[in-house]
DNA sequence: CGCATAGTTGAACTCTCTCAACAGCCGTGG
DNA sequence: CCACGGCTGTTGAGAGAGTTCAACTATGCG
């Protein structure tokens, strides 16, 4: 289970170029505004929930350190990746009162949970929060969007090519260490596993990416994988 | 360019348990508080843009009357479908400063445009203004999860299923009056446009649904259309 | 060691796409 | 009034990207 301990202030580490980064950083000032006295810290183990589909959605969590997956399940076993989410992420944001994704830790990490209520009241105590709420949800629905474009109209190697560079666009480099399974990331990109594996080891074989071991890719060419990811 | 869809599915659909007409009356509600004089009515054209990708994000939109609906295009023309916008939705919120998407009218429209200036201090002196936005941006995210969910690891047919209940839910009854032509829906789904109709016809020779012209749909078995969206 | 899990590779299959033709509707203009 | 072209929707046939099924390797953990 999860275990929770004394709240101490989170100092990240340093923020990449990407949005969601910047806002995460915004997020410590407005968390050392308002919420760092309703933060409780826990650690989760590899593979450990945070809650399930369908419980009642009644705190909001933020990653320190580690990385965490929220996923859905159709009836039949069908799956699919929310998101996966980084040191600085906030998420198990909700307007209703249930989940309707399930949140695992990918890794051993540490979070921070803050009750719903008390969040809510922080909100209203504190304009900047609010603020950094809304800008922080607006990145969120423009990368939302951005992922459907590519899970409806992009190619197999597009969609590697685009989660490639995203994910080291938000570690800001070009070297990029994967902590989920293949299987996460078929799941993220509305592929299969195999799929993921042999797209992979062809770019790899093109010599745009180099891939030591399966966790540790390069991106050797990282303008090539550019106009890969852009479909040219 | 960030657009939100200010309705929450009202009766099947998995995504939340706010009903679309609370949270359209929410809006109105927090309009008539702070936004109504900041807001200048105009009328759009069938096949007008009100703006393109790329431009200044400096206004946000309502939907009055009519449709609307926002693209995305990649270099090589492949085009996405975001979203389709009903009475009532808000739309073109952004945390950048330049639109991330194009939008242009369905139909013959009337929107209400509101400066982003003005919508901005009106969100610092109206409390209940940030947390309709919140409640709203939450709700499309959520929206937007099951849309991925659905892009990702759904049928065709399951994709119709549930644009077809999605339509319906919006509308509040079992039939549909679809303003948007098959490829709109195709790009909005993921799909081609003759698999659109394919499909669309096939459910209609099962007797699932009714179809006396292309633009309008009676769910003649609910119940079967839903066991098809769920892919059992 | 031995078993389970993760990743890779091969071969056959299939769902959806692509290419192509045709039908229906509508507004325009002769 | 009808002919015309343009656009939308439907249907058919063939092709292909990605899936499915299966085998094999590598790695980690009891």
């Amino acid at each position: 289970m999860i275990q929770i301990t004394a709240q101490t202030t989170a100092r990240r580490m340093p923020a990449g170029p990407v949005a969601r980064r910047d806002t995460a950083a915004t997020a410590d000032d407005a968390q050392s505004a308002a919420l760092a006295r309703i933060g409780a810290r826990a650690t989760v183990r590899r593979g450990e929930p945070l809650f399930h589909e369908g419980d009642p959605a009644d705190h909001v969590f933020k990653v320190v350190a580690g990385a965490v997956r929220t996923t859905k399940l159709m009836s039949d076993g069908r799956r699919y990746v929310v998101d996966f989410l980084f040191p600085g992420d906030f998420f198990g944001f909700s307007e209703g009162k249930y989940r309707t994704a399930t949140a695992e830790a990918l890794c051993d990490a540490i979070i921070v949970r803050y009750p719903r209520a008390a969040f809510e009241q922080a909100l209203q105590s504190d304009a900047g929060l609010g603020r950094f709420m809304l800008t922080m949800l607006c990145g969120g629905l423009s990368l939302a969007h951005e992922r459907m474009l590519l899970l409806g109209r992009k190619t197999a190697v597009e969609k590697i090519a685009s989660f490639l560079l995203m994910m080291a666009d938000r570690k800001g480099a070009d070297t990029v260490e994967l902590p989920m399974t293949r299987a996460d990331i078929a799941d993220y990109l509305g592929l299969t596993v195999e799929t993921v594996s042999r797209t992979m080891t062809q770019l790899r074989s093109e010599g745009v990416i180099r891939m030591p071991d399966p966790a540790h890719i390069a991106l050797a060419r990282r303008a090539a994988l550019e106009t890969i990811a852009e479909g040219a």
